[in-house]
RNA sequence: CGGGGUGUAGCGCAGCUUGGUAGCGCGCUUCGUUCGGGACGAAGAGGUCGUGGGUUCGAAUCCCGCCACCCCGACCA
């Protein structure tokens, strides 16, 4: 049945509401698609709902088709599981907590792993049954400390999420590859654009793990992406090119000098290049020639607090993203005062190499960044006020701990793989697929016998498409100026008639094509409101973002109608005996 | 959780400096006119001014507390 605007529960706006910023949230509230109800917690209208419908639609076709099988688990979950594999305490304020009446605890699903890997477990026990892969479509609970921009990131949401089983490595990087060309085949029917870049698994735990992300200047990740196209990479994942090893032989000793008043890199480097017996000949020193160490807090997720120094170079800062996605779980904050205060070792401002590592007098685990390889010299602090080392060589006079990617990736830095020249963008995380491996397994004890009568761990994928968070994500790439313009495959309808003026010919004639279009199965949006203005008309017709309007009005004198196309604003006039077919063509290219 | 901002009709806002019992635009109702780019006239409906306390003869307005929401940072589909 047509949508009839005379009948449609609906009002759009004529002005942006006041607490949307991102334009897909401004739009999809302005044209009624949706409400909100409580930070980060929207209600679906009548249209947004269909748009929404038409996109876990596609996601579902896409699932079976690849030979995924839909199940459907609660958002109400009990504690047990999530115990078993430490998330409940992992998550932390992410869950949303609750009690039943004897006081047990319950949570609303932040994402379902435990619970796919125990039905597994309860049904299964054979090598001969995997793989297996099962999927749904459900509503996940995440209290996000800030949700923001509208739909792209709320508490409440809707996400695919898929789960595949293998006995062996192997098999699981076939699961693996079929998701990624289901994901593939997915965001090309959904007309999203999109890139695919390596990430870290986080939370998941697991090994390989790639990104969908919609390029968007609202886009949430960073990600690099090599101008040749041989790399892409979320920021977080990036592995940088550590440069050879450099021979010690000819490196001036070290020396400690007085460098009063230099708290800062540029402060250092400025004085560096100042003194006649600090000065380089061939050049001037900067920041790259300093190592910058920083000290962190870490809390571990059972409590243990610990201390970690970063050494770096001193034009680079540290990347917070970068750094907590590799000490993940632990949180990180910057070291206090009293931190400072317990460890006399460590010199505010004045820190350096020789005072940090497990080993040294201050005992804090010292990781520096992957550029610092054995045989380069550094400018860095001496430990005490107003000093610095220089000529420090790494390998010589010090040896970290280990490396750590925490720098900040800037625009024009290598690639790792050709050295050639990164660029930066934005993106919304519309897919994740993960090698999750035998974490879930392990915890929660899944194994099945393999052909040899022995009990083997089974082996698992995990892959997330935001449902939901697709829907703002098209709406965000599609939108232009005057409202939203979805891809036919989504729209809430394929043709929107736009009925002008005030004869009962114009209405009638609008009637009959709708009737017609239904006919071949054209869904159809009407504008059928009496004494409403052309201009109103007109603009909703651009706000609802239906891809082809049809307007039957003045020129039905003529015997014509005129055919627009949303997206490109162009216009056609055909003759109204023939605009049923010229619509349908249009609909089914 | 840190920083910034805002709470007045369904939506967008003014009024607050200098206290005197609430207003504008959109939307909504009725009547008439209008009808290809958010029409016009007339008449209406709709508000415990976020909340609690204080000052005052009198508080949307001044003072104190609280709450909520939005934006920017740290987490994630």
């Amino acid at each position: 049945m047509a949508l009839r605007l005379s009948t449609l529960f609906l009002r759009t706006l004529r002005e942006d509401p006041a607490d949307a910023e991102v334009p897909s949230h401004r739009l999809l509230v302005r044209a009624g698609y949706v409400r909100r109800v409580a930070p980060g917690i929207f209600s679906w209208l009548p249209l947004g709902y269909r748009v929404f419908r038409n996109v876990e639609r596609v996601v579902r076709e896409e699932m079976d088709a690849a030979g995924s099988q839909e199940v459907h688990f609660p958002a109400l979950l009990p504690r047990e599981p999530y115990e078993r594999t430490n998330r409940w305490t992992e998550y932390a304020d992410l869950l949303f907590r609750l009690k039943d009446r004897r006081d047990n605890d319950f949570l609303l699903g932040p994402t379902h792993e435990e619970m796919f890997t125990l039905m597994v477990k309860d049904l299964y026990s054979s090598y001969k049954d995997l793989p297996l892969w099962l999927y749904q479509i459900q509503t996940k609970y995440r209290d996000e400390a800030r949700p923001r921009a509208g739909i792209l990131r709320g508490r409440e949401f809707v996400m695919k999420d898929s789960y595949s089983f293998d006995v062996d490595d192997a098999g699981l990087r076939a699961s693996y590859e079929g998701h990624r060309a289901a994901y593939l085949k997915t965001f090309d029917r959904l007309g999203l654009t999109y890139v695919t870049v390596s990430a870290m698994s986080g939370s998941m735990g697991g090994s390989a793990s790639e990104e969908f992300l919609a390029p968007c200047e609202t886009g949430e990740d960073t990600y690099v992406r090599c101008s040749t196209g041989d790399y892409a990479a979320n920021v977080e994942a990036v592995q940088i090119l550590p440069p050879e090893p450099i021979p010690f032989e000819g490196s001036p000793a070290a020396h400690v000098e007085s460098t009063p008043a230099t708290p800062t890199i540029d402060t250092l480097v400025a004085v560096s290049n100042e003194r006649a017996d600090l000065r380089r000949a061939d050049r001037d020193w900067t920041g790259a020639d300093t190592l910058k160490n920083v000290v962190v807090r870490l809390t571990h997720p059972d409590g243990h607090i610990e201390l970690l120094a970063v050494g770096l170079p001193g034009d680079r800062e540290v990347d917070m993203k970068r750094l907590e996605a590799q000490v993940f779980p632990a949180a990180v904050e910057p070291a206090t005062e009293a931190d400072f205060a317990a460890n006399p070792a460590l010199v505010k401002g004045y820190i350096g190499p020789l005072s940090l590592g497990e080993q040294s007098e201050s005992k804090v685990r010292f990781l520096v960044d992957p550029r610092v390889v054995s045989g380069t010299r550094w400018i860095t602090g001496a430990n005490q006020p107003g000093h610095h080392v220089y000529d420090l060589v790494a390998g010589r006079d010090f040896t970290p701990d280990g490396t750590i990617e925490v720098a900040e990736i800037r625009a024009g830095d290598p690639c790792p793989k050709c050295g050639s020249p990164l660029e930066i963008a934005r993106g919304i995380e519309i897919g994740h697929i993960f090698q999750l491996g035998r974490k879930f397994a392990e915890a929660l004890d899944l194994k099945v016998l393999d052909e040899n009568g022995k009990q083997v761990v089974v082996t698992m994928g995990s892959y997330g498409i935001g449902v939901s968070r697709a829907v703002a994500a098209i709406a965000e790439q599609t939108c232009d100026a005057d409202g939203l313009i979805w891809p036919r495959e989504i729209a809430p309808a394929d043709v929107h008639i736009v009925a002008t003026g005030k004869e009962d010919a114009v209405f009638a004639a609008a009637e009959t094509l709708t009737s017609e279009l239904e006919a071949q199965g054209i869904r159809v949006m009407l504008d059928d409101r009496r004494g409403v203005s052309p201009g109103v008309k007109f603009k909703d017709s651009e706000l609802l973002g239906v891809p082809t309007i049809v307007v039957v009005g003045k020129g039905l004198a003529d015997g014509e109608v005129e055919i627009k196309d949303r997206a490109t604003g162009e216009r056609e006039r055909v003759a109204v005996g023939s605009a049923a077919d010229r619509l349908v063509a249009i609909c089914r290219p």
